[in-house]
DNA sequence: CGTATTTGACCCGCGC
DNA sequence: GCGCGGGTCAAATACG
């Protein structure tokens, strides 16, 4: 619809705090800038810049298990791409702006240059934070519309392709989107915004008041043709965390809704996000980290659980849908979908940045790089829970190997064949994405 | 039966 | 002070 480009908001801006994440933003049109510029990195995990690490965020939540990381997270977090390229931003200050994309296809809206990353820029906001470092944002375009496919290869997806490539490593792209304002078209930039208030999991009173000063973490995700899916019967992989879904609003200038959810691992867990569609970008999607989980890595069961609706696979699904349908149903699926989380999360934690106006939480989860001490690029894998993380993908039966890899591999590419395939991101169900597949 | 999702209403912060 | 927009709650509904 009506894509609110004009209206400059806030959805432009990507925020960063100064715990030193990055934070990039795309910006519409005007600035675009080429992939060369990007800083690539070779498909090596190992060479990342420790910089790049620093938006792995440890989040700033504050939360004693914040530092903990999902498996999942640090593939997505650790940058680095299998086959396709990725780009970090260099943490120089200049680099606020960047985004990393797989090389493949990064257009912008306005911009249109395949292969080029565009960042956008526009909002004061987002000027205002991007004074600190940028950590890693990544950006992942999906092929534009590649047509209905969904990108497959490792290059289109970035996810996959670091599964693919990596044992656990890849994160991409983490891009942040808040909104694109209008995509004209379908635009892969993401843009990251934390502009926003977050909400805190408390009463709304609490709530409320806190907003400003929350920490919230953007990540911008391809949202795999799966989406589509939904409809079709898959199955979005579930990430460790079980999110559950509270609420729904319509963005003004987002033909797409926004789903907010909160981690239903815990009862007490103050864990929140909210995922949305990216305005610019349909295919991209949007997860807005608030609050860290007050426990440990749910267990398998528990992150299934929660992701135990979001699981498409049923017609009803659909049914139930339709009357909103059109609406969106996108985020009963992403947002809900672990997996999503995870790949959120991790991409989140890489490349998203944290809003906060309190700079301590970040302190705390992070280095002064904003790197975990425990993180080892190279290693990427596991986290100190990585164990957990383990166990977890060994029981499920469905995947095979790699969990991501399965995944991607499912979710991104199955398009719908397998109704249990894990959605990455779990995000699909947007409108718009039922007819695209990207 | 238990759990998750959907949806309308309420509340609050922010900008004008 | 008012209105807008966003975020959360809670009841109803649906699904496994």
């Amino acid at each position: 619809m009506e894509n609110y480009r004009g209206e400059g908001d806030l959805n432009d801006i990507v925020r960063t705090r100064g715990g030193g994440p990055l934070s990039c933003v795309t910006s519409q049109g005007s600035d675009t800038v080429p992939t060369s510029s990007w800083q690539q990195f070779p498909s090596d995990p190992l060479t990342f810049p420790t910089s790049a690490m620093a938006g792995h965020g440890f989040n700033a939540f504050g939360d004693p298990f914040s530092r903990i990381r999902d498996p999942l997270l640090y593939e997505l977090d650790v940058g680095h791409v299998a086959a396709g390229k990725i780009y970090f931003s260099s943490p120089s200050s200049a680099d606020h702006r960047r985004i990393f994309s797989t090389s493949s296809t990064a257009v912008d809206d306005a911009s249109n240059f395949p292969g080029s990353t565009t960042i956008v820029g526009q909002s004061k906001l987002f000027e205002q934070d991007m004074r600190s470092p940028c950590n890693i944002l990544s950006r992942f375009q999906i092929s534009p519309l590649s047509s209905s496919k969904l990108p497959v290869s490792p290059c289109d997806l970035p996810m996959m392709a670091a599964t693919g490539v990596s044992p656990r490593g890849i994160k991409e792209p983490a891009v942040l989107p808040s909104d694109m304002i209008n995509a004209n078209t379908t635009s892969k930039s993401c843009l990251i915004d934390n502009t926003g208030p977050l909400q805190s999991s408390s009463p709304r009173n609490l709530g409320i008041k806190r907003r400003k000063s929350q920490v919230k973490k953007v990540v911008c995700i391809p949202a795999p043709a799966a989406a589509n899916s939904r409809s079709s019967g898959e199955v979005v992989p579930s990430d460790l965390w079980a999110w559950r879904k509270y609420g729904q609003k319509p963005i003004k200038g987002s033909p797409y809704p926004r789903g907010y959810y909160r981690c239903s691992s815990s009862k007490g867990c103050s864990a929140r996000k909210q995922v949305e569609r990216s305005r610019t970008d349909p295919n991209m999607l949007v997860i807005t980290y608030t609050s860290e989980h007050n426990h440990p890595w749910p267990t398998q069961r528990n992150a299934l659980a929660g992701s135990t609706r979001s699981q498409p696979s049923k017609p009803n699904n659909a049914s139930k849908i339709n009357p909103k349908d059109e609406e969106l149903k996108e985020n009963s699926n992403d947002a809900s979908s672990p997996t999503n989380a995870a790949a959120a999360t991790s991409t989140a934690s890489a490349s998203a940045k944290e809003e906060s106006d309190d700079t301590e939480k970040q302190l705390e989860m992070e280095d002064a790089d904003g790197i975990p001490q425990n993180y080892t690029p190279a290693s990427i894998p596991l986290p100190p829970d990585s164990q957990q993380a383990d166990d977890f993908f060994a029981e499920l039966d469905e995947i095979e190997t790699d969990p991501l890899t399965l995944m991607f591999a499912q979710g991104l590419s199955g398009s719908g064949k397998e109704k249990k395939t894990m959605n990455p991101f779990g995000l699909f169900d947007w409108p718009g994405n039922k007819n695209t597949s990207f």
